[in-house]
Order: structure tokens, then C-alpha cells, then sequence
DNA sequence: ATCCGCATGTAACCCGTTACATGATTCT
DNA sequence: AGAATCATGTAACGGGTTACATGCGGAT
């Protein structure tokens, strides 16, 4: 009761719950099939999250009396609460610090904004996302220069991870492209 | 005392100590240092690890009587048990199911793998993490192929994983080429 | 009738985070 | 002397994994 801030695994299944409504199954199944999937997310921890979520009165177990169909399934599907609270998610500034750890989940972030933020706003996480890789890419550059290291299996890791973001970085820069309202000649 | 297997942080913090004697506090600064530090462990993480490895037998606090210096430091040095485990750890294949999410945890041990496996292995190493991720990339580009998905950020999101890990399947083609025993005129 | 997939849950256990506590040593 | 850093640790708490339990529904 203590109202601590949801995880992200809680946040992930409020917005896959607000993208439409689901049981646990359906995100599990979701987990399993999409290449989301590098995360397998067992039902000790799936069920009792989508507990909490209720208990914070987020989601609601959709009370859906449409006849007798409905075996033994509890599909969720988002309050208001619920929805202002997935919303605050997405628009909330990408912190550089996180960039790396939890590069995954502002994806999630990305793919949860479609038919829910404007174009704009999209745009701008990106180019928030883009200013934490630049900077994250820089911090390695730095450490590479001026580091005194003479191994050498450190020093490819660290080209592993310039390459890394790097890709990440021109990914991020490419879809801003893609998704800037073309301001002349298209492609 | 149920003898479970090392967590991977487990096995980081022992093949660190095999790397060179470290006491805790080495270790924190090692993390907070390096690009390594995108995980900062937390004391509450890091002594009772320590403690672990050291009631496994794994390492065990150096017996360095050298005078008085030593003010409050327990300094870790491996036992032979302990390398033979973490020379284990570094001879484990690469299982394809971990190259995603594991990534950082694969490019550890072949940071850890200088000095202490020959070439031939390492370059084996790198084979395996090679074909893993063409396994992986294999896999992202057949569900593009094959899925029904009309959103788009989805199918952009999707592009940023390939992009990530084709990156580091180059890195690794690289790195194997840069390994290899050149066999005739060099560049 | 039985087996498999659907569907939800619970309990033990472990580990990490947060926050706090403690003392020694060096710097100013 | 007081502050910052070095250095190790503990307690409460929450949440994830593993493994098990349970029952319904359709398929062979």
C-alpha cells in the first residue's frame, strides 16, 4: 500500500492491456510468439503483477457478461487511472542514464506510441533518444582515448558496444527521417 | 547449501577475482569505472555474493600478513576450485537461447577469456556466438517476413533489433578475421 | 476415457534494491 | 577537528523463478 512507482514489467503489461484488452494468457502468449519474446515471463510473475495492477484499480477485469463463453478467462482492460497512468509512461523524457541498461523497453515505449501520441511527440522522444545514445557513444569514445589499457580483448569489447549503440544510434536517426512529415519531394 | 549453480553476477565477481585479487570495494570501483558500469552493484548485491563464493570454497579472503597496512580490507583471491569453475564458465558454449538477453554477459567472458584460453578456443568461442546470432537475426528477419503486422512501429521496432544485432554479429565476423592467425600476407 | 492445450493461481526460495549503520584513514 | 573517502556490512521489503496444483474444454 505503500503506492511505490510500477515496475516495468507492470508498465509494459498496463500498456499491452490498453493497446487491447487481454487475460494473462494473451500476454503470455503475446511474449511467446512476438520477438519480444527474448523475455519469457513465468506465471509467478505474470498473474500476480496483473493482481497488483488491479489492486491499484489500473485495470479492471472486464465485465464482459456476454453470455457463457467466458470459461474461466479474466481479461483486463484498462480504468482511467489506468490510461492517464500509461500515458504519464510514454511521455516521460528518455533519462540518458537508462539508456543503455534498458534500451529494450524504450523500444516497448516506441511501439506503444503509435495511434496514442501525435507524430510530434513521437519525433521528440526520438531525438531525446537520439541525444542519449549520442552522448552514451560519446562516453565510450572518451574511455577508449584516454583509457591506459593495453589487453586487447577489453578494448574489442568496447568497439562491440560503439558498434552497438551506433547502430542503434543511426536506427533512431533513419526512423526520425521516416517519420518527419516530408517537407518537400518525398522519396 | 543446496549447491545451486553461480548467477551470472556470481560468476562475473569470481572471474574478476581471477583476473586479479580484489577485495570488494575494488570490485564497486571496477564497475563504477568501466564501461562495464552500466550495472552498479549495490553493497547490499555485492558483499553477500562475496560472502557466498567464499562459503562455496570458490575464493577465499588472502592470508597477506604483510605488516599492519591492511587496514579493513578482505581481499579475494581464488582457490583452485574456484578457477576450475570459472575456467568451466569461460569453456560453456554459447547456448543460442542466450545470445539476446545476455548479450553484455557473452562479451564478459570473452573479456575474461584473454590470457587464460588459447587462441583457438576463443576463436572457437566467437564461432558459436557467430552462428547464435545469425540464428537470432535469422530468426527476427522470418517473422518480418512471415507476420501480418499492419502498425508500423512495430515493424520499426523490429528493424532496430536487426540493425543491434547485425551490428554485433559484424563486430564479431571482425573480430574473428582481426584473431586469426593471418595466413599469408596481412593487411 | 484420456490426453493435451487452455487458464489461473500459490508457496518456497533466493536475490537485488534501498536505506541505514559503523568504523578507519586521509585530507584540509 | 571536521569532512570526505575508504571499506564492509545488515535489515526490511519486494519481486522473480521454479515447481507444483487445479480445473475446464476440446480432440482422438
Amino acid at each position: 500500500m505503500t503506492d511505490r512507482p510500477l515496475t516495468s514489467f507492470e508498465h509494459v503489461l498496463l500498456g499491452s492491456i490498453c493497446m487491447a484488452p487481454s487475460s494473462g494468457y494473451d500476454l503470455k502468449r503475446m511474449f511467446a510468439v512476438t520477438p519480444m519474446g527474448v523475455y519469457q515471463p513465468s506465471s509467478g510473475a505474470l498473474y500476480p503483477a496483473l493482481r497488483r495492477l488491479e489492486q491499484k484499480g489500473l485495470v479492471q477485469a472486464s465485465a464482459s457478461g456476454d453470455g457463457q463463453s467466458a470459461r474461466h478467462r479474466r481479461v483486463y482492460e484498462p480504468t482511467q487511472d489506468g490510461r492517464t497512468a500509461h500515458l504519464r509512461w510514454l511521455h516521460a523524457p528518455v533519462d540518458p542514464a537508462t539508456v543503455a541498461p534498458n534500451l529494450g523497453l524504450h523500444l516497448m515505449r516506441f511501439v506503444m506510441m503509435e495511434h496514442v501520441l501525435p507524430r510530434a511527440e513521437v519525433l521528440e522522444f526520438l531525438e531525446g533518444l537520439a541525444g542519449a545514445l549520442e552522448g552514451f557513444t560519446g562516453g565510450l569514445e572518451e574511455f577508449a582515448a584516454t583509457t591506459s589499457m593495453t589487453d586487447r580483448h577489453p578494448l574489442l569489447a568496447l568497439d562491440h558496444g560503439l558498434a552497438v549503440y551506433r547502430a542503434s544510434l543511426g536506427w533512431t536517426r533513419q526512423t526520425i527521417a521516416a517519420l518527419s512529415p516530408s517537407p518537400a519531394a518525398s522519396q
